[in-house]
DNA sequence: ATAGAATAATTTAACATTAAAGTATCGAAA
DNA sequence: TTTCGATACTTTAATGTTAAATTATTCTAT
């Protein structure tokens, strides 16, 4: 990040909105990560764990393509929280290349458990805009993610 | 990420911002990954190089402090640019716990050259919006960065 | 002056992350 | 039907990341 570069007044406006957009993200995550810390759950792990919440059971290609990682990371992920028995592995019904991977009874209990606080924490830390803001921040970051 | 968490307006707009300025952070971070992934860099050591580029010769917990890392995380990162030569270790004048990390000539011609694209990257990038919509993301995620 | 607290860097252990290689299975074309 | 390319997951190697423990040095209060 850099806080002094000699460029012209686009390069400086792109630069300032870039900086403060990573910093902002960086601070939210921190104090979302919080939450969760107390379960021994690292982000990954939680993020596993939310999305076979609300979107099912699924396989591990899916889980990467969702959790935008690559898909050694996911099997490694999955062993550890398998380790805890909080998700399990399947077999897939029609394909014996795939496997199913699904939320175990205490892994959905403990996502259960912890979405309420996580979901709190976000409402506050965002809270420091307006509703106004939250649309126009909403709207400016989705042109954003968007751009290729 | 929740894509539908049942819950009132404030949470519902709130956690679709968060879900977009993630989104719009990840999108930026990986495009802009691409301009140092020929010179076989990590992120973390791109940042290093930048950091002490910018802000001169500096002690391994200055670096952990600026770069939001751990100190053992710097030692390890320090350790492999230092394989390839990029930055060098140095004593401390006057504290001897103490160690200063400072680029070498060719760190400094590497950073040097890659600086350029990766600033005209990120122009790029944030140019899918206006000056005006840049100075607000600034200001709405300067508000959130500094939120505790 | 010295004991003890604080600071600076490193080491270690556990998990995360990616890229690349490996294994097994599927599907389609010859 | 056999072969070959594609798909799905795992494994491996290298690096990153944190927290906790370790070592060495400095600072401070007595």
């Amino acid at each position: 990040m850099p806080t002094k570069y000699p460029g012209d007044a686009d390069e400086v406006r792109a630069l300032n909105a870039y900086i403060c957009l990573l910093r902002a993200t960086e601070s939210l995550l921190a104090k979302s990560a919080q939450n969760f810390r107390g379960s021994k759950l690292t982000a990954s792990q939680f993020a596993m764990l939310e999305c076979l919440r609300f979107q099912g059971p699924m396989k591990p290609s899916q889980l990467a393509e969702k959790m935008l990682k690559s898909g050694g990371n996911i099997t490694m992920v999955i062993d550890n929280l398998e380790k805890r028995k909080l998700v399990q592995r399947s077999p897939h019904a029609s394909d014996r290349r795939a496997i199913i991977i699904s939320l175990t009874a205490s892994g959905n209990e403990l996502i259960e458990s912890l979405m309420p606080p996580q979901v709190a924490c976000i409402k506050d830390q965002m809270a420091v805009l307006t509703a106004e803001e939250l649309e126009t921040l909403r709207q400016l970051t989705r042109r954003l993610g968007t751009a290729q």
